[in-house]
DNA sequence: GCTTGACTCTGTAGTCACTACAGCCTTTAT
DNA sequence: ATAAAGGCTGTAGTGACTACAGAGTCAAGC
């Protein structure tokens, strides 16, 4: 495979960017992910651009933004040029869906351990968490 | 419809879970509600049995349990008799995944709001989220 | 008894963000 | 010249639903 300098194929991106080859090109085929140059046999061939992309895209992941926050984010990016504070609050709105999640996971775990702790802990068929679950009154609504 | 005291429709079942009756279905095709009786003309008839049994699959999924892990509650109820120990430790094991939930979560809210604290907020494009993402190097990556 | 309208039926396809595979083709090194 | 490694497309599967389309069923009012 030609890897000159500046250009290099898929799997070469893949392993700079600890994302996957299938997920690359299902980044592709999603759009967010330019369709690349190909070599004559028909192999894509990435420049440093596509890395920097694609670098981006996956931070973004790690950060919890879903694919279509991402489009927004690079829309900004591509189409119009963007302004600092543009970017900026869309990030905060994420970290505050990010902060309720983790109010409901406290709340969730909050009650597991509670269900749990009614455990007698012993060998027989008689388990408050089982009754509780079955309880036609909410009994185990998640209370904060 | 002949609803008498103790039978049903899917309707009457979906209203008083809050479970859709497409997810009702959907739950008998994959084999965690039981095929019901039918009516003459075919229609899902109910009995309060299946109103416990989908009330507690309500609750184990609003408590972040997967559709496996209720499979695994709902064999230990349903088959070999099942015994208080059993049911906690299922519950504790997923309290634990949870809070592991939460630790992730609260490290990605602080990156985010770190990342979103060096704006300048100006309507500029020129942006440190931006370049930060773009970086080659793991500027972004989540620090505890 | 008939019509109306609300309800239910099955089956298929779409969602999100991937992942896995089959069967073939290209590239590079020997 | 050939073998091994890597890449190609296209399709299907994941989990937990959701959204139809087109047909059939039920109860109530007239």
């Amino acid at each position: 495979m030609a890897q000159t300098m500046d250009e290099f194929t898929i799997g070469a991106l893949s392993e700079n960017t600890g994302v996957k080859i299938e997920t690359i090109r299902y980044y592709e085929k999603s759009g967010i992910m330019p369709n690349p140059p190909r070599s004559a046999g028909g192999f894509r061939m990435y420049r440093e651009e596509h890395l920097n992309r694609l670098r981006f895209i996956r931070r973004c992941r790690q950060l919890g933004f879903s694919m279509a926050e991402i489009e927004g984010l690079l829309g900004l990016v591509d189409d119009h040029g963007y302004t600092c504070s543009e970017v900026r609050s869309l990030t905060m709105e994420h970290a505050d869906m990010v902060k309720q999640k983790i109010k409901d996971l406290k709340r969730l775990e909050k009650t597991l351990r509670s269900i749990a702790s009614q455990c007698t802990g012993k060998e027989v068929p008689d388990c408050p968490i089982i009754d509780a679950l079955q309880d036609p009154n909410d009994r185990l609504a998640l209370q904060s």
